[in-house]
DNA sequence: CCCAAGTCCTGGTTGC
DNA sequence: TGCAACCAGGACTTGG
């Protein structure tokens, strides 16, 4: 699953290959995939434009272009991105294709997604309007506990439901929650504002770290998630909560259960977690 | 059949 | 009582 640390390696990747191409036209764009402008709208804007820096906010791509344009990308859940020089391998799940050239040379930024939760949008000036909307980055975000303890207070919804809402803190999918509280030794259904000031403390600190370990692992590979170079990231072997239910707990040899919080799977440990 | 899960949407509930 | 904020759950999607 591209959570915030999976797209922050993608980014990162894209960083290398594709300032300098310009789009020469748009071979492939599956409507359902695309916000706001249809097919043809996203050809007659995009071709002629070239890609610069790659930027990112949360669990979204931001790839300002040199027409003023932006294009903002969600992987979903299984999205991947390539971007193959030369002939373009093809795929019955590729959703999105830009064809590119630099120097006389041909690319291709190509979309793949084998289930449909991935999103390409289109805006002009700024990145799509979605992202204004978003918290702060869990990861290069300025925010701290005191943040958390306002955005928190006098919430009755489980915590792991608000680490989810992206609206409050942006990046942290179900992986990295239940890593985070894992590590913070937060019972993840405890009532969001029931958490006293040390244990918000512990819990800030714990999706920052986590956060930073999966940015230095590449990413989690798991669910098809993988680099754009193919490459896959090492961090689900570094997962002591995430999908561990019925095996034993690394901190304090209890067995790891499991529930459903906010309708996603949820891993924790009823024994030193609290 | 259930499970995986990110975002959006809906309808019902809560509390001021 | 009215209203907005809040909250839970469903829809979407495909493969294991």
């Amino acid at each position: 699953m591209p959570e915030l640390p999976e797209v922050e390696t993608v980014r990162r990747q894209l960083e290398e290959v594709i300032p300098g191409w310009t789009i020469t036209s748009v071979p492939l764009a599956e409507p359902s995939m695309l916000r706001g402008l249809g097919v043809r709208d996203f050809e007659r804007r995009l071709s002629g434009n070239s890609f610069s820096l790659p930027r990112r906010h949360g669990k979204f791509l931001l790839l300002p272009l040199s027409g003023g344009f932006w294009l903002t990308v969600h992987l979903g859940m299984t999205g991947r991105i390539l971007v193959p020089t030369g002939p373009r391998s093809r795929d019955p799940h590729d959703r999105f294709v830009l064809a590119l050239t630099r120097d006389g040379c041909r690319a291709w930024f190509v979309f793949r997604d084998v289930r449909k939760f991935g999103r390409v949008e289109l805006s002009a000036g700024t990145p799509a309007p979605r992202v204004a909307g978003l918290g702060p980055d869990g990861w290069t975000g300025v925010w701290d506990s005191g943040y958390l303890a306002r955005r928190l207070a006098g919430r009755r919804a489980a915590v792991k439901a608000l680490l989810l809402d992206q609206h409050i803190l942006a990046g942290v999918g179900n992986i990295y929650a239940d890593e985070a509280l894992f590590e913070a030794q937060i019972l993840p259904f405890r009532p969001a504002g029931s958490l006293g000031p040390e244990e918000l403390e512990r819990l800030a600190a714990a999706v920052r770290a986590t956060l930073e370990r999966g940015v230095r692992a590449l990413g989690c590979s798991i669910s098809d998630f993988a680099h754009v170079d193919g490459r896959l990231g090492s961090m689900q072997q570094e997962l002591r909560a995430y999908q561990r239910q019925g095996q034993r707990c690394e901190r304090c040899g209890g067995t790891l259960e499991r529930t459903i919080i906010a309708g996603r799977g949820t891993a924790y440990c009823p024994g030193c977690q609290v």
